[in-house]
DNA sequence: ACGGTTGTTTGACCTGCGTCAACCCTTCAC
DNA sequence: GTGAAGGGTTGACGCAGGTCAAACAACCGT
C-alpha cells in the first residue's frame, strides 16, 4: 500500500540530464524484514514498534548511477536510508572546485546536513544504480518523541557522523598521502566486511579524482600512492579492483609517524 | 535550588594539575534569563516549557583556563552549553599528534561527540576562564520527547554541527594558506559580531599552533600569513590581538580562485 | 567492430609549505 | 630586577605533493 503522500517526493534528479521516464519507483517496503536494520536505524524495537517504524518509510526509489538523490539547495524534507548502492556526498564553492565529504553504502543515512537549514548543503549523487528509503524528517521527529529506543539511536547516528568527521578532519590535517591512502582503504575493508563482503577484495565505486578530493589529494598522487603500495606488495590495483594482501602492513603505515616523534 | 544529581559531575579535570581546591560551583542557573540564549537551546520556547528546560539545566560549573572540560574516553552523560569563555576540542592519535577540531565561544554547545559512543571521543580545553551549564543528556532527550520544539532545535544544532564540519573538510581540502587564514578571522569576525562585540577588533584566544593545528597548517605558516596580510594592510595584528582593516580585502582572497580557473 | 569519451598511469619538473634554527618579546616566579 | 619559559617572528633551505603532458586502458553508444 504505497500512501500518495509519496507521490509528494520532489524531483531529486533534476540539474541532471535525466531520462524522460524518471527512475521512481513507489514500493513498499518494511524495515521489519531489511537485512540491513542493525545498520539503520531500527535496533531493539518492539514488533509494535517497529510495525509503526515500517508505516514511516512506505516508499523507496531507485536512483540510477550518476543521478542526484538530492543536491544543494534543495528544500530538505526526507532522510534517506540507502538500501543498496553507493553515494558520494560533496560540496561545491563557487569557483567550481568541490570537495567530496564522504562516500556512503548500504545501511547508511544520508540528508542529515539539511535539517539546520531545512535545505540541503551538499550533493549527494548515486555512484552505483542504488535504492534509498525515503524517511519523512518530520514524522521521524514525531515518531522518536513516541519511541524512546528511536530517539536515542537516531541522535547516535547524527553524533556518529560527528565522530566520522573529526576522523575525516584529523586525515586532512595531518596525515601524509601514504597515511591517507591506507586509512582509506582500512575503512572501506572494514565498512564491507560489516556487510558480509570480503575484507581484502572489493571493487571501487568511486575515481582516481574523487578519491583525491576525498582525501585532499590530486588524481595522480592517488594513482601514484597506489602503485607504490602495489610495488611494496601491500595490495594489488586494477584499476577499480583492490585485492589487499598485507592489511597489517597498512595498519603499520598509520602508526608509523610516532617512530621519529 | 542545585539538585542533587548535579553532584554526580565527573571530575573532568583530571588528567590536568589541578588545584587542589575544586573549581566546582553548584549555582543556580536559569537559562530563562540568560542572555545567550538565541545562540543555545531554549528557542521560542513558551514559559511553561522554559521552565521546565529550567529545571534540566539546573547547574553550571567554572572551568579555569588550561582545564579539561571533559577529555577523549570519559563517559559520555552532559551535553555542555557554554554560558562564558573559550574553549577548543581537539582529538589526539596515538603518536602525539594533535588536530584541533573546532573553537567554540559563549552560546554554543560542546558534547555532542559522545552521544554516539557513550563516551567522548574529544578533549574539550578552555582557552581562558569559562563558565558552562551542564545538561544531563538523558533528560534532555526525556524532555524534547515532550516539547517538540526543543527537539526540532537540537536536531538542529546536531545538523549545525555536521555542515560546519564539511566547511572545516573544504577549507583543509582544497584551500591555500591565505585562504585558510582569510576564512578564520571572518568566520571568528562573524561570530563576534554575532555576540554583540567588535567585528573589526578582537583578541585570539589561541596560540598560532593551536591555529595551524585547526587549519591544517605549522604555526610557523600562520605567523607568516599573518605578516603578509599586514604587509597587504588587510589587518593588524599585535601579538594576540587582530584588528581587521580591509573586510573585503580578506573576503576576496576567499574568491580569488575562480579568476584562475 | 569502431571511434570517442572518460578514467588511469607514469614521467619530468616546479613550488608552496614544512623544517630547522636563530632571535625577540612577554610573562611570571622569586 | 633577573632569569627562565613559553610564545611569536623571520630567514634559509629542502622536499612532498601539485602541475603539466603524453600515452594508454576501459567503457559506451552506434
Amino acid at each position: 500500500m504505497p500512501s500518495d503522500r509519496a507521490l509528494k517526493t520532489p524531483n531529486a534528479t533534476n540539474n541532471t540530464p535525466a531520462p524522460k521516464e524518471l527512475s521512481l519507483a513507489v514500493i513498499k517496503t518494511a524495515c521489519s524484514n531489511c537485512n540491513l536494520r542493525e545498520l539503520c536505524l531500527p535496533l531493539g524495537l518492539t514488533d509494535d514498534e517497529m510495525e509503526r517504524l515500517d508505516e514511516l518509510i512506505s516508499v523507496r526509489r531507485r536512483v540510477r548511477r550518476g543521478d542526484s538523490l538530492y543536491r544543494a539547495g534543495q528544500p530538505f524534507e526526507y532522510i534517506y536510508a540507502i538500501r543498496s548502492g553507493f553515494f558520494k556526498t560533496d560540496v561545491l564553492l563557487e569557483d567550481g572546485r568541490d570537495q567530496v565529504t564522504g562516500f556512503q553504502m548500504a545501511g547508511e543515512l544520508l540528508g542529515m546536513d539539511g535539517i539546520c537549514a531545512e535545505c540541503h548543503t551538499c550533493n549527494a549523487v548515486a555512484l552505483e544504480d542504488s535504492e534509498v528509503c525515503h524517511i519523512p524528517f518530520s514524522r521521524l521527529e514525531k515518531l522518536s518523541r513516541e519511541i524512546q529506543t528511536l530517539q536515542h539511536h537516531f541522535h547516535q547516528v547524527m553524533s556518529r557522523e560527528i565522530v566520522r568527521d573529526h576522523g575525516l578532519m584529523t586525515l586532512l590535517g595531518m596525515m601524509c598521502v601514504e597515511e591517507r591512502i591506507a586509512a582509506f582503504l582500512l575503512n572501506l575493508s572494514q565498512r564491507f566486511t560489516a556487510r558480509g563482503f570480503s575484507p581484502a577484495e572489493f571493487n571501487l565505486r568511486m575515481t582516481r579524482e574523487e578519491i583525491g578530493s576525498y582525501l585532499g589529494l590530486k588524481l595522480e598522487t592517488v594513482s601514484r600512492a597506489f602503485s607504490r603500495f602495489q610495488e611494496e606488495k601491500l595490495i594489488n590495483v586494477q584499476q577499480k579492483h583492490i585485492h589487499i594482501l598485507d592489511i597489517n602492513g597498512l595498519k603499520q603505515i598509520m602508526s608509523r609517524h610516532s617512530q621519529r616523534a
